[in-house]
DNA sequence: ATAATATGTCAATAATATTGACTTAATTTT
DNA sequence: AAAATTAAGTCAATATTATTGACATATTAT
């Protein structure tokens, strides 16, 4: 038993075997996000798209007038590997951006009416395998699926994370700097 | 409201704003996996390996003896990508092959001692942040968070999933052919 | 003897990502 | 007013991960 989960298993929290439970949460976290992740492929093909396309349009859609500097926060990828996406999205249409009128450095990036719709038809697949597995498990599982998801978050960001679903439908902290 | 929200919703089980509900589990999940998986780079990169690297040596580390049939049925990729990673452990000593006794066109994989040194470590750091999620969270947290993951894995695998849970120490039949 | 299976290999290709340097424009600091 | 900092764009090289499709050998099943 190694020192974590003789820590663990003090506190009297967790079961006998484990190390068993670890490994078994750690199988089901890589199994349901390969299958969650999978699922829109068929659609981001049509586009020649692929799943960082996915995730950009995905965040661009849920924080309209969002900074590059907080979608590379969110996303945590490099400026030349979001500018290889962006610009493919910016291109063929599904994302448009301006500047800031407060700080024109700034470009603030927002999905068009074609974006908003590939991102409706990505969402709904996602949402219906999701809202699936909800259904059957009910409100107490949903809860302690969110508090654990969220303890899986890097603790430093789980700040970020509350308000990012408290934020008041504009651009808010998440992963970035204050 | 799309159909499936209305269906879920008349179903009385989701509190309302359902679809803000359910991004909000795409969110978490996103996150959830982003920070999981990114934990091992440092670990992995000291050896030029990445998280495919990561998933062969965990799998192959949970399955002795698994068959490279099976390898590509749990991680859902193609011969040649598993080739690359594989050959690359097995060069470098991490993993090893034999031929089975009972078939001898198969390949039994497995991780010699240093392989099974580098899976303790990796997977050390990923259960720590698994058991402090648990631990903080509850046992009925735990029993829902298990019940949505496996909700959202593709249905056709979760029986698979379940056997593979409850597999003798042996290589089960994880998303593989009868 | 033939067909099917397990695995390996090859080549081409595509998607995704990092590093690091350099640039322009705008804002902030001194 | 000048200097420093910031936001973003761009470039090139490189690395990782993956797919497709064809062909091969060895072994087992029919």
């Amino acid at each position: 038993m190694t020192e974590i989960e003789k820590s663990v298993a003090d506190a009297g929290h967790l079961s006998k075997g484990c190390e068993e439970d670890m490994r078994q949460a750690i199988e089901l976290l890589f199994f349901a996000y390969r299958d969650f992740t999978g699922e829109a492929d068929a659609i981001l093909s049509t586009f020649s798209f692929g799943r960082a396309h996915h995730r950009v349009v995905y965040f661009i859609g849920r924080n309209p007038e969002i900074t590059v500097t907080r979608l590379l926060a969110i996303l945590k990828i490099t400026k030349q590997s979001l500018a290889r996406v962006l610009g493919q999205l910016i291109d063929e249409g599904f994302v448009e951006q301006k500047t800031d009128a407060g700080d024109r450095r700034r470009r603030l990036l927002g999905l068009t009416q074609k974006g908003i719709e590939l991102d409706r038809r990505l969402t709904e697949r996602q949402s219906r395998r999701i809202a699936g597995a909800y259904q059957v498990a009910g409100q107490h599982a949903i809860e302690g699926f969110r508090q654990i998801l969220r303890g899986i978050i890097n603790e430093e960001d789980r700040v970020h994370v509350d308000n990012y679903f408290t934020r008041p439908g504009t651009d808010t902290d998440v992963n970035g700097p204050r």
